[in-house]
DNA sequence: AGGATTTGACCCTC
DNA sequence: GAGGGTCAAATCCT
């Protein structure tokens, strides 16, 4: 099994979406205080991603990332038969991070989960061991201005080179195959998956996903900076 | 006791 | 008005 990962792109109306359909999540953006201000003014970015409930454990669980949520909501969602969960990350007030997901069982395959992510982690370094520095140094994370670049690139595609990252980051979990001499999107849609599986399962390992995490984010930008010279090759 | 989860209500967008 | 996202009190767990 393998994760799918779908790009959903909002406010730059350049919306790509991987051939699995995607979320009927309309795009409502989503804020906090409800105290009379607006909320869901923002459009923050959102990626979705499928991961394959893990064989181990219970597979009522959301799926691990190496970070660590707490759960603020649960809803049941229209002609959807399982509820969506809602979680932002644990360390939201002491990083001020803003960092969300929502889980939800797909109605069509209970086997997978469909993962829709909001904002970024700022607790990026520390998710699991938070250290008393909240926000990474620049040397190690790309400026704010830029995550937006990466953040729509979530849903895009991974590069052979992130695999390649992958292994230098020392994930070696691997399970399926990647199968692949496919060209373009296809080839980088099964990295994807076998990343988004292996990130998701990545118990086997025990090594920090939060890296892997890292390792997405590089490999997206890589990815943004071929996409760019192809346009304007086209 | 403190943190996490549950759950119903509230509010916003479409 | 419907549906979805968040809040916050109540409850549970460690």
């Amino acid at each position: 099994g393998s994760a799918t990962i779908l790009h959903r792109v909002e406010g730059g109306g350049n919306v790509r979406t991987m051939p699995v359909a995607v979320s009927p999540d309309s795009g409502r953006g989503s804020a906090s205080s409800s105290h009379g201000t607006s909320r869901r003014r923002d459009r923050p970015h959102r990626s979705s991603i499928r991961v394959p409930v893990p064989e181990i454990g219970n597979p009522d669980l959301p799926p691990d990332d190496g970070h660590t949520w707490r759960k603020y909501g649960q809803k049941k969602i229209l002609h959807s038969e399982y509820p969506r969960g809602y979680y932002r990350c644990t360390h939201r007030k002491l990083y001020d991070c803003p960092a969300k997901r929502m889980v939800q069982r797909l109605d069509a395959d209970p086997s997978t989960f469909e993962v829709t992510y909001i904002d970024h982690h700022t607790c990026h370094l520390s998710s699991t061991a938070p250290s008393l520095v909240p926000v990474p140094p620049p040397s190690s994370l790309p400026p704010a201005d830029h995550m937006d670049d990466v953040d729509h690139l979530m849903m895009t595609t991974v590069t052979p080179l992130s695999m390649g990252l992958r292994t230098q980051g020392g994930i070696a979990c691997s399970g399926g195959g990647i199968q692949g001499t496919a060209s373009g999107d296809r080839e980088a849609e099964y990295a994807v998956s076998q990343m988004a599986d292996e990130m998701f399962n990545s118990r086997c390992t025990g090594s920090t996903s939060s890296n892997i995490m890292d390792l997405i984010f590089l490999a997206e930008a890589e990815e943004d900076r071929r996409a760019a010279s192809v346009g304007k090759s086209q």
